[in-house]
DNA sequence: TAAATTTAGTCAGATACTCTGACCGCTTCA
DNA sequence: TGAAGCGGTCAGAGTATCTGACTAAATTTA
């Protein structure tokens, strides 16, 4: 009998495993930032991100992701700065204490990737981020939904 | 350039799309089921669930899958049974008002699961599928670690 | 170009979710 | 049979999330 498993569970598993992962290795670091704040500090561009993209990217609504960049200003992690395009608009930029945090997540989701490419072998690998990124074209987020 | 996209967030894209999906499929039926019951809920198998076993399979703590069963249990979705086989464990069984939302989330994920495959084409479906199935051997949970 | 509409973000308030720690009763095993 | 382990609950605290209402700037429209 084939698998019955749905395939939004396989994605569930799969997601929290590299989520764990890489929550535990910032904590081990050092770094207080919680799991919801790591949602929104991952999707800060290098130029920095305006709020509302935030939001839309973390799927929360933009109060939340203003709450949660609140606490990531508080820790040192991240600034809000004008952005010189919009008047009506900030930017959330990483600083100093961000910066520092950012090879050790990307160490680890490294470590992971290798781990799951060394699992499943590099052909099923790339087959996997090829579907998942084709994926996106239908998944991500209609711009105008939120 | 390749896509610089961690696989992370790819799982997350896709994983969301889908439990949005079927959460409002659930809502517009007129069940009034929170995502994190819904999580809890989806993981009760045919013959009834142990509570530390549904906390296992949705990754949260025990007290957490209570909170949640108790609230799922109050609306009439689930109960709690004893389990024969060991006085100290309760079973949680989806009753009445639990059957009749299976069904409805049950076609919503068989239509974006058919959305997902005529997108991907079939193959590059059951690829997706496939290396999503291989990685729970390492991603799924050492039923120790909680 | 003034008015209407949309967009970016915040404030306030209410819920919902999740965790840690402590505990009780049943089971297992030396 | 006593000690350790497991399944579950209670209590309490903190975290995350939402809806609704609002301000100000930008954009569209008449």
């Amino acid at each position: 009998m084939p698998e019955e498993v749905n395939t939004g569970v396989l994605l569930f598993v799969a997601y929290r495993a590299m989520e764990k992962r890489v929550l535990d290795a910032i904590a081990e670091a050092g770094f207080d930032i919680t799991p919801a704040q790591a949602r929104i500090f991952q999707r800060i561009g290098p130029h920095g991100t305006r709020l509302s993209e935030l939001a839309e990217q973390a799927q929360v609504t933009k109060q939340t992701a203003g709450f949660l960049v609140d606490q990531l200003e508080r820790a040192g992690y991240v600034e809000r700065a004008p952005d010189p395009t919009d008047a009506r608009a900030r930017l959330v930029r990483i600083v100093d204490r961000g910066h520092a945090a950012i090879p050790v997540a990307a160490a680890v989701v490294a470590q992971v990737e290798a781990e799951w490419a060394a699992h499943l072998g590099k052909r099923r690998m790339s087959a996997l981020r090829d579907a998942l990124t084709h994926l996106r074209e239908i998944t991500d987020w209609p711009p105008a939904a939120r």
